[in-house]
Order: structure tokens, then sequence, then C-alpha cells
DNA sequence: CGTTACATTTACGTAAACGTCAAGCTCTGT
DNA sequence: ACAGAGCTTGACGTTTACGTAAATGTAACG
């Protein structure tokens, strides 16, 4: 309800999630929302991450990379040796993004070009199949 | 050694995959190859059927999607609607990549952005450290 | 006060794609 | 004949990201 604070089922709707999903995470201390009781309460700064981590997902993160690019965005006491090492590892997986979108790249012109090829096949097949309905 | 018929050792190799591997591919029936007493023997079919899973896992497909796509292949040599089929699956696939190809290339810029901050971040806190010192 | 509706923790289950033993054939060389 | 290499078949292990079930708690509704 409030714009501060959210419950884990406004969490849920929110994002397209499970509450499994939601817990899941925290104790993978990738969330920490505070709790009123034993419920959870997510604040703006666990729907910023969330936001992060699904994001992170969609091009093939592990959880636990994205845990450690999390540090990233949240540098305010950070010791300096810490920072240096996180940034590190974002260019290490910069480059690996890199890698993987040549890949991806070459794979659909590969793939586009297959499909090219099956639909010559394609006409082919109906040309002679036409043929012989007309025999 | 012989053009027709290869053993698993220089199937490996020939494919860089792991004996393992083509055994697991045996037991899902993506692969046939004949025995010769208990070994087997790969056949020049067997090597074809094992290039299109590999190029099949590099465009994403699971090895089931694989096995279904080796088996309208198979028969879709006579079979029109099937093969269209297949083309249409390769259609969604191919859909699917380019997506995550947006996906992919507009996450390698915010990281990028995200690097670059970080680094500016990283010069501010060298200065400050510089400056203490100093002090 | 009882029921309903969610919430929580704990813990085992699942799927993909193999890796990694274990234990036993079989062929080769010496 | 014996060692060693390489092949075989189980069968259990691994990882990731949750699903699912059980047992329990809590809060509001009527």
């Amino acid at each position: 309800m409030n714009d501060e604070l959210m419950t884990i089922r406004e969490m849920c709707e929110a994002f397209e999630v499970t509450p499994r999903t939601l817990r899941f995470y925290e104790s993978k201390e990738l969330l920490s929302p505070i709790r009123e009781g034993q419920k959870r309460l997510f604040t703006r700064r666990d729907r910023a991450r969330l936001k992060l981590i699904l994001r992170g997902k969609r091009f093939g993160f592990s959880l636990e990379e994205i845990r450690q690019l999390l540090d990233l965005y949240h540098v305010g006491d950070q010791q300096l040796t810490q920072y240096t090492r996180t940034i590190e590892l974002a260019r290490k997986r910069l480059a690996e993004m890199e890698r993987q979108h040549e890949e991806l790249t070459s794979a659909i012109s590969e793939l586009k070009a297959q499909l090219v090829e099956g639909e010559r096949e394609l006409a082919r097949m109906r040309k002679s199949a036409s043929v012989s309905s007309a025999a």
C-alpha cells in the first residue's frame, strides 16, 4: 500500500515473481527486507535491487554473479581495495557479455541462413507435391 | 580410421566432446551408433546428427527440442506439414534470440555506464584518501 | 470463538546436462 | 600369462533456481 514499504504479496504482483523466489533471494543475501514481527516489508532499496536482479537474470548471470555485481550499485562506505575488486569483477563480466554478444550475433546469422535454405527446400517440396497431384 | 565408421574416441576428438556426452546422447536417442561386440561405431549419419545437435545447442535449443527437430527432419523428407512446423519452431527461436540480443546490447551499455561511474567514484576515493594521508 | 486467508520456516524434490566413480570386459604388447 | 589401455554399463553426484509440501503462526472477519 505504502510507497515506501511493500508486503511480499505486493512485491510478487509488481515484479511477477513468487513468494518463494523473494524468500530465496533473501536467503542468498540479494534482498534484505525489514521485519515487522515475522513478516517481511520490502523497501525502495529492495525494489531497486530486485529490478537489477531480474535484469541480470534475463541475460544469463547467475545469482551469485548478480550478488557480487550489486555491490557496485550501493557504494557508500566501501573500502578502496574492495571496491577496486568489485570493478574488476564487473569488467570481467562485461568482457564475457561482449563475447556472448558476438556469439549470439553469429548464431543468429547462422540460423537465419538455415531458415532461408529451409524455406527454399519447403518451396521445392510444395512444387513437387503440386506436380504429383496434377499428374 | 575408416571414413565410414568411427570409434567413440575418434568422435570425441573430431567434435571435442567427451565419451560421456556421446553415450548420454545415445541414451536420449539422439544418436544410434551400431555395435561391434560391445563397442560403438558411429556412422556418417551419426556424425551428421551430432553436427546438428551441437549447432542446435549453440542456438540455445534444449536437447529435447533438438531430438524433436531431428525426428521431424527424419520423417520430414516426406511430410510437408511437419517440415513446416520445424521451420516455424526455428523462427520462434530466432525471434527469441533476437530479443536476447537486444537485451544484451542494452545491458552491455548499461554496465559500461555503471563502470564509468564506478571509476569516477574510485578516483574520488583515491583523491580523498591521498588528501587525508597528506593531512 | 472459529474459520478463512495469508504468512513463516524447514526440508525434501526437480530438471538439464553431463561429471565421476565403480567394476567388469576385451584386446594389445611383452 | 599378466599388466595396462580403453571400452562398457550402471548409478550416484553436481549445480542452479527455485517448486512443493508440512507444520505452524497470526490477523481479521463475522
